[in-house]
RNA sequence: GGGCGGGUACCGAAGUGGUCAAACGGGGCUGACUGUAAAUCAGCUGGCUACGCCUUCAGAGGUUCGAAUCCUCUCCCGCCCA
């Protein structure tokens, strides 16, 4: 369902958003009914995108939904640098090839939320592979060292005495720059990526075009309901995740991060979050109930509605009611009697015998739901046994 | 180029000749409990042919009965000065 733009209200392409810069001259050109080219940066520094990525990208569907153009950028140059943004250290240096493949799969999954047919796709190396060292100091001359380490990832880590390469500070030029090549209209990105996204007003405007407006959205808080979602923090659900993993991730938030997973991972409307959050309050909506709905929501989205549907019964099955999972990895053994040590590691439930010898002391395993507590004698394995260590790690015995 | 301070287990960070496989925190794992892979509490968290042995404290040598701890060289990082 297509409308012309100015049918339709600018409030809901500004929706949770969080920065706007500049807001009034923004609404106005939203109003006017042009279509905005709208710059959005990949990162193909990591294939793998989590739902944390997906915030952003829910926003631009929107505006593609109001006639907007996304304007996707491949950073196939600054992934080579790594975006400081946030970062103590230094990253790794990654080969075009790696960045080439990432993006192909970035792209795969963006696309799962974004509507493929109506974007344009860019890569930095369109310009910058043809970039003159006096192109590099003309970008060079639009910003100075200080406003570069204004910023206060740069400040943290000179006050941590750790160490800042000079092709770092170049991440948000090469960004701005971006701007210039693309001309961009707005851009989009996390509340992380206001200086970056400020830089490229500047450089814009030093190469005589008009600033864009910039639009910034929420950080989603990963798992661990403190930091901000991230694969490097262990605390993200990625996209590609399958269905059942996804869903127990999501199970297991802090119930003070139900709300805005609602809000800003699924299409939940106002009055519905507004209700949510009275009942919660009041106590006549279960967290738990509603933690489950909001898995679903999410996991449908990747997945489908009766995956969304299996994940949250096998998910009641297995850890509310302690019952085997439907799906068990089978494993071939031999039928000679065994310590129980040495079957654990082979099946790969335990990484060596010492963990497995812990993890039988500390009653962790079960072999068809008894428990074993020695592994003093050798044991005598049949074909179909249930090998489980903890909730999550069961394995079917295959004898041959 | 000069001066100073650093490199410890998955991460952060103690330890400055033996009692160190190495405190503490985080993370992870297991258990109890429960509304969940939540919260809380408890235990565990290098490996092995296990009451002992082997490998680990940037790398290589050396001193010593004995080193993460002392010495030498090398590599890497930070700060200050130039």
């Amino acid at each position: 369902m297509m409308k012309a733009p100015a049918d339709q209200p600018v409030a809901g392409l500004l929706r949770g958003v969080v920065d706007c810069v500049d807001r009034a001259h923004l609404e106005a050109r939203l109003k006017s009914g042009k279509p905005l080219r709208i710059k959005f940066g990949v990162d193909p520094s990591a294939p793998d995108i989590h739902l944390g990525h997906t915030v952003p990208m829910r926003l631009l569907r929107r505006w593609q939904e109001h006639g907007h153009l996304p304007v996707l950028i491949i950073g196939d140059y600054t992934a080579r640098i790594g975006d400081p943004t946030g970062r103590s250290a230094t990253r790794p240096q990654l080969s075009p090839e790696q960045v080439d493949l990432h993006a192909r799969t970035y792209l795969d999954q963006l696309f799962r939320v974004v509507d493929k047919g109506r974007v344009e796709v860019r890569h930095q190396s369109e310009w910058f592979s043809s970039f003159q060292l006096d192109q590099v100091l003309r970008l060079a001359r639009t910003t100075t060292v200080a406003q570069l380490l204004q910023r206060s990832d740069f400040d943290q880590r000179m006050r941590g005495e750790q160490p800042i390469g000079v092709h770092e500070l170049f991440y948000p030029l090469l960004q701005g720059y971006d701007s210039v090549a693309v001309e961009a209209d707005v851009e989009l990105g996390g509340t992380d990526q206001l200086f970056n996204l400020l830089r490229g007003r500047e450089v814009q405007q030093a190469y005589g075009m008009p600033p864009q407006d910039i639009v910034t959205v929420p950080l989603l808080v990963g798992l661990d309901g403190q930091r901000k979602m991230s694969k490097s923090l262990g605390n993200a659900v990625a996209v590609a995740d399958p269905p059942g993993q996804q869903f127990g991730q999501l199970m297991s938030i802090p119930d003070h991060l139900i709300l805005s997973y609602l809000e800003l991972l699924t299409d939940a409307n106002d009055a519905e979050l507004a209700a949510w959050r009275d009942g919660l309050a009041d106590g006549s909506v279960h967290p738990r109930r509603l933690k489950a709905e909001m898995a679903a929501r999410v996991v449908a989205q990747f997945h489908g509605e009766r995956s969304a549907r299996d994940a949250s019964l096998e998910f009641d099955a297995v850890f509310r009611d302690r019952k085997l999972p439907t799906a068990i990895p089978e494993v071939e053994v031999s039928s000679d009697p065994v310590d129980l040590r040495e079957l654990l590691v082979r099946t790969g439930l335990a990484g060596s015998r010492s963990e497995a010898a812990r993890l039988v002391s500390q009653g962790g395993v079960r072999l068809d739901d008894t428990v074993i507590s020695s592994w003093s004698e050798p044991l005598s394995t049949r074909e179909g046994m249930v090998l489980r260590v903890g909730k999550r790690r069961v394995v079917r015995l295959r004898v041959h």
